[in-house]
DNA sequence: CACGATGTGTTGTATATACTACATACAACA
DNA sequence: TGTTGTATGTAGTATATACAACACATCGTG
């Protein structure tokens, strides 16, 4: 489920790599703030937990969603478990009944909700 | 903010306790599983981070929310991370959407999903 | 072909998580 | 008065998390 990541990750960086230099493992990571062999580690699925500050990082630097690359990592945004430890029982009856929703009508009730429809 | 869950478990335990001797740290320590110690300190604050499964079998002992406990102890139950990480963009969307509506307006979208309206 | 850049292997480590085991101390009750 | 139940204090432990440090081998290129 998660074991993927790194191998998407290696992915998404060789291909930058192709037509730009600065993505290289060792410029990455320097950019990321963490050593090459760690992000090397990383990315062959060795290590299995980078922190969500790093997973940001690489977000970023890879110009990939964020809630995806950590759900890659099994973690979850720490700003939406903030939401939900706030009111956890009304965010377990939301997400719970949604668990089964198709994501467009997921979506059609974001929109709704968005426009102000409460 | 999780601070509360060992002083909110003492008062739910004790106030048991004066109609149900059952309801004493060391029974109830026995039922979950684990040292009458480890319970204690939980209780007093000093250990912060019992694990889900501690937690949801002290929620039914003493009749409370998980989802709730989990919440003060800082975690989100297993099941809804489960399902928010099958979906992460989606659920982040529809988590962050209902960030700032009401509780009853949470509810009222669960009611309108839970009728299948759509 | 020397040299820098690149990726990897090995070892170590600080901190957190999630407890157990045992000892101590008090209080009631029989 | 002893023993039973109750709470607490102290110490220790196994595993996971989240990295750093440094050495090593290879590969391209100027």
């Amino acid at each position: 489920m998660n074991s993927q990541i790194g191998q998407y990750l290696r992915t998404l960086r060789e291909k930058r790599k192709e037509t730009d230099s600065a993505y290289s493992l060792r410029k990455v990571a320097k950019k990321v703030g963490v050593e090459p062999s760690y992000l090397s580690k990383i990315e062959r699925g060795i290590e299995k937990s980078p922190s969500e500050q790093v997973i940001i990082k690489l977000a970023k630097i890879l110009d990939e969603d964020q809630d995806m690359l950590l759900a890659m990592a099994g973690k979850i945004s720490s700003d939406l478990a903030h939401i939900i430890r706030k009111r956890p029982q009304v965010f377990a009856e939301l997400i719970r009944a949604a668990k089964n929703m198709p994501d467009q009508a997921v979506l059609r009730v974001v929109r709704e909700v968005r426009d102000g429809k409460w």
